[in-house]
DNA sequence: AATATTATTTAGACAAATCTAAATAAATAA
DNA sequence: TTATTTATTTAGATTTGTCTAAATAATATT
């Protein structure tokens, strides 16, 4: 089955807004994608065709068994070129995912499983995603929660789930990144914002949004 | 300048098939590009709008300076994977060339220069083509001559010409690579095939057409 | 110089990926 | 339940890159 890179955008696409076993509906990934609901009906046409999903007029989207197995290996690509470009070319997390997109089309299995093992196999990339092994299969991420449902108060940094720029720029700035440790000082009823400490630097407070992207589990 | 991957193929190829000031010609670039001569016309008419050729139909194309310095940029990419591939995750010469043909159209500057400090700023590939830096500026190669063509008797093998996978995997049956010392014994007038022992090794006797193929300078 | 051959270009077609505008289906609100 | 809004699909167009077949130009041969 030979992909096109825009194929391999919509199978990964749908992959990402899937999580599990929901529907993919047409506007979410022609939002996703930046493109044209028209646009993915169009290509929804054409991944039936190539029995990649699971697809019937006006009903969603859904992988076929054989469309995951395609996703996990273009999210292993990405996610290894993410930890190749952060590890070894001392980029920073917020610059990797838009070279990643690109990286992550070169499809050559030898390649890639070369700079897995040259990159010491890695579990994880640098915004905390597991990465799945040649056979499409990911370590279970060990237990975490968001940090505005967090309940203990000593926490470490395990993964970002918005991976924006905006966002990634922001956890530097205040020295928040993948095992850092925090402690939750205060919850702010009125906006459902939360004040913490990084490491002992003196105590900042951030907005729920944020919260919300940031996962944590007790240390 | 945004170039499509059709039209940095078709820059690098002419630049290829220029060496120095020559002219190339419409049915040459097709071949050289697996393509027909009628989609090497339509290309280059859009090359020559966007100004990164010099061309007039039937007189066949150069590039412009612009498209000098955009195909330097698109070698110097090549190459650079391509030593990443061989250096450091263990490819063999004849492997990279297909996958560096997909790796050099990553368009940043930040990731070439970046990989090009990994690797130690290296100044020639793994097959003894000289590396484009920045500024597109290539080492002068020092001195060097077929294998058909030396005079002196002890020779060090600086580069390969034709890189294609069958010549590649012909010189590593044989044990020669860039570096590899060789001594002439014979020359046969009859189909000029050269007799060489490489190392300590019985002598082997290869073709005038592998010989033309093979780069050397004094010992 | 006329003719034959080769090289190149043009004309017209096609597939892939996208879009806009219009039509239709599904979901929601009145 | 009917009307309105929202979501999705269809129809038809566009861009890019390619192709084949036919026309034309350049070159080589007689
Ligand atoms: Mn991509
Ligand atoms: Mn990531
Ligand atoms: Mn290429
Ligand atoms: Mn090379």
């Amino acid at each position: 089955m030979n992909l096109s890179i825009a194929e391999e955008n919509h199978i990964k696409s749908i992959y990402k807004l899937q999580e599990g076993d929901s529907v993919v509906t047409t506007n979410a990934l022609a939002y996703e994608l930046d493109t044209k609901p028209a646009s993915v009906t169009d290509m929804a046409k054409k991944l039936k065709e190539k029995k990649l999903i699971e697809y019937e007029k006006y009903k969603g989207i859904t992988l076929s068994p054989e469309g995951r197995k395609a996703a996990l290996q273009i999210v292993r690509r990405h996610r290894l070129w993410e930890c190749f470009l952060v590890d070894k070319l001392a980029f920073s997390w917020e610059e990797v995912h838009e070279l990643a997109e690109e990286l992550e089309h070169v499809r050559s299995e030898k390649l890639t499983n070369r700079l897995s093992e040259f990159l010491g196999n890695p579990v994880i990339d640098p915004h905390g995603d597991p990465i799945p092994d040649a056979h499409g299969k990911m370590a279970k991420p060990r237990p975490q929660t968001s940090l505005d449902q967090a309940n203990a108060r000593r926490l470490v940094v395990t993964a970002v789930t918005d991976q924006s720029t905006a966002l990634l720029a922001f956890l530097n700035a205040k020295g928040i990144k993948l095992g850092t440790q925090l402690e939750i000082m205060a919850h702010y009823e009125y906006d459902n914002s939360i004040e913490i400490k990084v490491k002992q630097q003196p105590a900042i407070t951030i907005s729920e949004q944020v919260a919300k992207n940031i996962m944590v589990r007790p240390v």
